[in-house]
DNA sequence: CGCATGCTTCGATAAATGTCTATGTTGACG
DNA sequence: CGTCAACATAGACATTTATCGAAGCATGCG
């Protein structure tokens, strides 16, 4: 099916956690740039998304599955719908173990949104 | 003393600027917090509006005018209603001078979401 | 004045998105 | 096996969004 790769995320190599772009704030985005951030961006653009993926980032172990989850006021099928865009968007990764799905967040990707956001440092 | 920082984002404490919400990482987020925070998400989810806060950030000064950045692939009234999205986010301030509008980034705000993404120190 | 320039606002329209119900699929269990 | 529970997929529908051309406001200048 469409297990689209994502975002060639990071090797662990010292800092790495970047795998498209440099910070926003240091020169303009070119366009395949600004289409590959603004992917992980659009990902958690939405109100039950981020809820969806705060409620695994912060639950114990670093995963949880879908029926840990998945009280967010919306439907069984549209909480399954966003964790694939979430998946889609690099962010969560996936694993079935006997009944349960469980969703872990990825870190590296997370790391590397929080470096778009970075002050330049020596700018200003 | 090699950088060895795991995640050099904003300085814990050292500016507010975090009006919304805590890390994603910390806990679950609530309706309301994600409301707001997919908000600001949600502004950089478009790769056209991305290349334009990207060029305002990175424009000498800190400061952009319209006709500066408005070389992005599309018509000029469609450059004003992304940087309107933009300033309606908080993510930019915009101030005319003359005959040109300057646009301008707002740092606690970048700050702020760039504290969003940071992995929970010690968390568990 | 009158006109050119920079930017915003206004409608219109096609595409994308979020949501639902209904249905599939996969694994556990008696 | 048969059935139930946990998730995923499919299709439908309403809303939002990105985009454009045309028109409207300012501001500066001759």
């Amino acid at each position: 099916m469409s297990n689209n790769k994502v975002l060639p995320l990071a090797e662990p190599d010292s800092d790495a956690a970047a795998p498209c772009c440099p910070p926003l704030t240091e020169r303009p985005f070119t366009a395949d740039e600004a289409e590959t951030a603004a992917r992980m961006f659009k990902a958690l653009g939405d109100p039950v998304r981020l809820r969806l993926f705060s409620a695994v980032a912060s639950h114990e172990g670093g995963e949880a599955c879908v029926c840990d989850i998945s009280d967010v006021g919306v439907s069984q099928p549209t909480v399954s719908h966003h964790l694939k865009k979430l998946k889609e968007a690099g962010l969560l990764t996936s694993e079935r173990r006997g009944t349960w799905v469980y969703y872990r967040v990825e870190p590296s990707v997370l790391a590397a949104m929080g470096k778009l956001l970075t002050i330049a440092p020596a700018a200003v």
